[in-house]
RNA sequence: CGGGAUGUAGCGCAGCUUGGUAGCGCACCUCGCUUGGGACGAGGGGGUCGCAGGUUCAAAUCCUGUCAUCCCGACCA
């Protein structure tokens, strides 16, 4: 390809609405264009480094089994009422109406699609396991989209579902995908952590996120990871070991105290001269439009993803004041939030932190504005309410798994895979006849690699103050070949002769030629991320030419012949 | 959905306070000159000032509405 007519524009200036690194580099180098809120135009070389990541993707998923097919993107209603996640999803789901005023979808992935696929088509465990992939546009409606291709509403993703007669299956099909996953990763030059997340509103139990650690402040994720073992997880899944703390307060007998104006944590282990960790903690959530009470320990924090799945909420937040209020007067009480406790709660879904269990002679809200009962004890003054892990684990903590300790860093999420079970299939009565006769649900497991985010990861990994650097596994060409000046005729005879035999020997090449001042044609280079450069110039004279790498910005003077060679070599090393 | 901000040429911005018929840099076109890190000179094209109302002799500028975009938050009693 000549540069004089690669569709491209690259930007001087950084336009104003970008923010991150990748959103910023990919509009400057001219590889995409918004065309509104989180949906964008792939040009030309954005596009070719989207086909390269596909590849990958197709090549590893295929060579664990799966095959590949295409589902449409319009999807009816019906599907949805089947699966029951027309009414749970959410304003994400694009909903539109037909000419006839059909209830209809964007997709934002394909569960409902393939489970009633594979109902209609499979019969018999002879036909499983099986399975079937696709690569295709997906749309969210997100409530904000943001970080450019990090989190838009249009998207290219890759998902895939299996299909199998026992749990067995799926853990064989889970673990091939986890294999694939990363070598796909591996082979488009990104290092991934697999972390252990919550699964959300796709549901099933077991869940992982293949995660590139940015090492910068870009990613959204939050990723705890042992400093010592290989636990990793997002941060609102993870679990830790508390650091030690003093669980027993000095009041030995129940009784209820004056705590005037002590409604945070720190003012009422001021005023009672206790550590907050003697202090069981009440929070009043709204879980789907119904009030519902979280315990934990003072010092701790609640992780409201877990706490939503602890209550089976769909959706969940902080209660109001006057939510507060209202709560208590049904309970026949009047304080105000501050004040709030567990016991002689009626009608209110109660659940505790585990961290709240080991706690004797603690201090908690008695639902009496300007006092807390002070001495208290489970079993004994309150009901221990059912335990569950809603905590949020932080730095420092030990980890779970080792005598580590827990650290923090920025991931940005590119691959999840799922153990989904029954869930699907038996909302969608799809099942199958088993071996000994009998019909059976599927049990299914989904898998997602976000294909235009992980192009948007490399870049967050692989740049520097001038652009892009490209792994050349998926950079949208191998190489470019600058002739400083266009009248130079020795110049461009070399350049050209280079970018022919490199064409032959199927490097994907561009030459500079158009009648550009070198700056301009190394600001360019350097800016799109071609991984190498091989520019013809003054040293010329002495028969060479400069062969540069862009990842490492070390430049070799070579003959053109050699800088041919060495460029085929680089290429053949990773294909 | 709440809070903050911004919409003026492809991109980055000024002009708005104090209304008088739109400007700068980059990019683009032509010519000259230049050719190792985003040159220079001369000339040129391109904007119903987001949109819709209103006030006024006159609106980019003041008022109202609306749409869009960006940032922050979705928060611990």
């Amino acid at each position: 390809m000549k540069m004089s007519s690669l569709f491209v524009q690259t930007l001087r200036e950084v336009p104003s609405d970008a923010e991150v690194v990748s959103h910023q580099l990919l509009l400057r180098g001219g590889y995409m264009r918004k065309l509104a809120g989180g949906i964008y135009t792939y040009l030309p070389l954005m596009w070719r480094v989207l086909k390269k990541i596909e590849n990958i993707v197709r090549e590893e998923m295929d060579k664990e089994g799966a095959q590949e097919l295409l589902m449409p993107i319009v999807q009816p209603k019906e599907l949805w009422e089947q699966s029951g996640r027309w009414a749970v999803y959410g304003k994400e789901l694009m909903r539109l109406q037909d000419r006839h005023g059909k209830e209809m979808a964007l997709g934002p992935t394909h569960e409902e699609v393939i489970t009633a696929l594979a109902r209609d088509e499979i019969r018999s465990y002879r036909q499983l396991p099986v399975n079937l992939y696709q690569i295709q546009n997906k749309f969210r409606d997100e409530i904000r989209p943001r970080f450019g291709l990090l989190r838009g509403r249009e998207f290219i993703m890759k998902d895939a579902y299996s299909f199998d007669v026992d749990e067995a299956g799926l853990d064989i099909a889970y673990e091939k995908m986890a294999r694939a996953y990363t070598k796909i990763f591996l082979r488009c030059g990104l290092e991934t952590r697999m972390v252990r997340s919550d699964s959300g509103a796709i549901g099933g139990s077991v869940s992982h996120e293949f995660m590139v650690l940015t090492k910068t402040d870009s990613g959204e994720n939050d990723v705890l990871y042992c400093d010592k073992c290989s636990y990793a997880a997002n941060s609102n899944n993870a679990t830790s070991k508390m650091l030690p703390a003093e669980m027993t307060g000095r009041f030995e007998k129940a009784e209820i105290v004056d705590t005037p104006h002590t409604r945070t944590i720190e003012e009422l282990a001021e005023f009672l001269k206790i550590p907050s960790t003697i202090i069981c903690k009440a929070l009043v959530y709204i879980a789907d439009s119904k009030p519902a009470i979280a315990l934990i320990r003072g010092d701790q924090n609640v992780e409201e993803i877990k706490l939503q799945n602890a209550l089976g909420a769909n959706e969940i937040r902080i209660a109001t004041s006057e939510e507060i209020l209202e709560l208590m007067n049904k309970n026949g009480f009047s304080a105000e939030p501050g004040f709030i406790g567990p016991k002689g709660m009626k009608n209110v879904k109660i659940v505790a932190d585990l961290s709240v269990k080991d706690l004797k002679n603690f201090v908690v809200g008695i639902n009496q504005t300007d006092k807390h009962l002070v001495g208290a004890n489970w079993g004994v003054d309150i009901e221990l309410p059912e335990l569950f892990d809603i905590r949020l684990a932080q730095v420092g903590e030990g980890c779970p798994e080792c005598d580590g300790h827990l650290m923090i860093t920025k991931g940005i999420e590119v691959g999840n895979i799922f153990k989904l079970g029954t869930k699907y299939s038996k909302a969608m009565n799809a099942t199958f006849t088993a071996e000994d006769g009998k019909e059976k649900p599927f049990i299914m497991g989904c898998y997602g690699i976000g294909i235009s985010r992980t192009a948007a990861a490399a870049v967050e990994r692989y740049h520097d103050e001038h652009g892009i650097k490209w792994p050349i596994q998926i950079a949208p060409y191998h190489v470019v070949v600058v002739p400083v000046s266009d009248q130079d005729e020795q110049q461009m005879k070399v350049a050209s002769d280079i970018y022919e035999k490199l064409q032959k020997a199927g490097v994907e090449v561009v030459l500079d030629d158009r009648a550009e001042r070198a700056g301009v044609k190394f600001k360019d280079a350097d800016l799109i991320g071609f991984p190498y450069r091989i520019t013809a110039g003054k040293t010329l004279s002495e028969g060479l030419v400069e062969f540069k790498i862009r990842e490492t910005g070390e430049v070799m003077k070579l003959t053109p012949d050699e800088a041919v060679e060495k460029m085929i070599e680089a290429v053949k090393a990773v294909s």
